[in-house]
DNA sequence: TCCTTAATAGTATCATTGATACCGTTTCAG
DNA sequence: CTGAAACGGTATCAATGATACTATTAAGGA
């Protein structure tokens, strides 16, 4: 049995498979403006992953004929194999949370108490301007792209969770 | 002006400050019963940071005189003044979250239905035990801990994100 | 008392990442 | 026709993540 790919792989199996073959540099504009959110990747990891994926077999490279060269990747059955094995598994590994500001509440009281006020208005307002961001996708969100459903998914959670947040630290802020 | 500390770097410095003195292996044990939820640190980087800080001069390294000469690092004046200017700046870097099942979430559609339904179902219960954990812990937490305002405040964050994403998972799975 | 196991405490290693800098090619406005 | 912006990509290097490995001390039972 193959060993597990990482969870950028995936992605670019996953992204590969739903709007077709791509360039490392197509992949990079499609992460940032989607799954960037909430799984950031470096652009120079797409350029890394597509050629391994390919000395494995689940992709396959085809340069350009003409003008410039660009590196193109298509999926390859092996590669629908693979990428199907992981979704269909329900489980997942748990999820990895780096908050600098929760870092900072951590030891926030060993100063003055103003400290702990500021920096809640601060995320406050932080999170506030996210929430109203992802509301303005999802209400703008284009029904006919073949991922408009996991989008509005994706933008429920994000919703939900920036809600969370704005609670807590407006709370926090003294309301 | 010196250069900006890791994350890690700041626990390190904020654990003995609150705390004390510390060895590697207890800031270990430290981190993951607490700040680990939310930032994971793997446990070598808790050998890799202190001596880092003890050349800049922001922690002291004394070996243990008698049995197990274990490394202790004391906090320095410096290193005093660097956590403080940190925790001084109300602004944070924007946390990342990592969520393998959300990156599920974003291709499950490419297979049959019932996998989106399964993968739910999944979630939401792994998200009610976690909500369960954290509300225990608050409920248990011991108000003469040094801690135990930083906890009591991080276990609600946790609680409400919890909260927010068994909603999400729930209502996914078809209430 | 001796032996075994568990817990404590730490080092070593190596592939992968993350961050950034850098470089060449098209395209297009002025 | 030229300069800037967007496109498309490679290179580099320290830091990190994952894991395996080693050694010491403590504790309990034979």
């Amino acid at each position: 049995m193959a060993e597990e790919l990482s969870p950028s792989a995936y992605v670019v199996l996953g992204l590969i498979a739903r709007h077709g073959p791509m360039t490392p540099y197509e992949l990079k504009a499609r992460v940032e403006d989607t799954v960037g959110y909430y799984w950031p990747i470096p652009h120079a990891q797409l350029y890394r992953d597509p050629p391994r994926l390919a000395e494995r077999g689940l992709l396959e490279e085809r340069a350009e004929e003409h003008g410039r060269r660009r590196r193109v990747f298509h999926l390859t059955g092996a590669g629908r194999e693979a990428l199907d094995r992981w979704l269909a598994d329900p489980t997942s590994g748990p999820p990895e949370t780096r908050n600098p500001a929760l870092l900072k509440l951590t030891f926030v009281d060993l100063g003055p108490s103003e400290r702990a006020t500021a920096l809640a208005r601060q995320q406050a307002a932080q999170h506030r301007e996210w929430l109203e961001l992802y509301r303005n996708q999802l209400a703008e969100n284009d029904p006919a792209r073949p991922d408009a459903l996991a989008r509005a998914r994706l933008l429920d959670v994000g919703i939900r969770h920036e809600r969370a947040y704005v609670d807590f630290w407006e709370e926090l802020a003294g309301n």
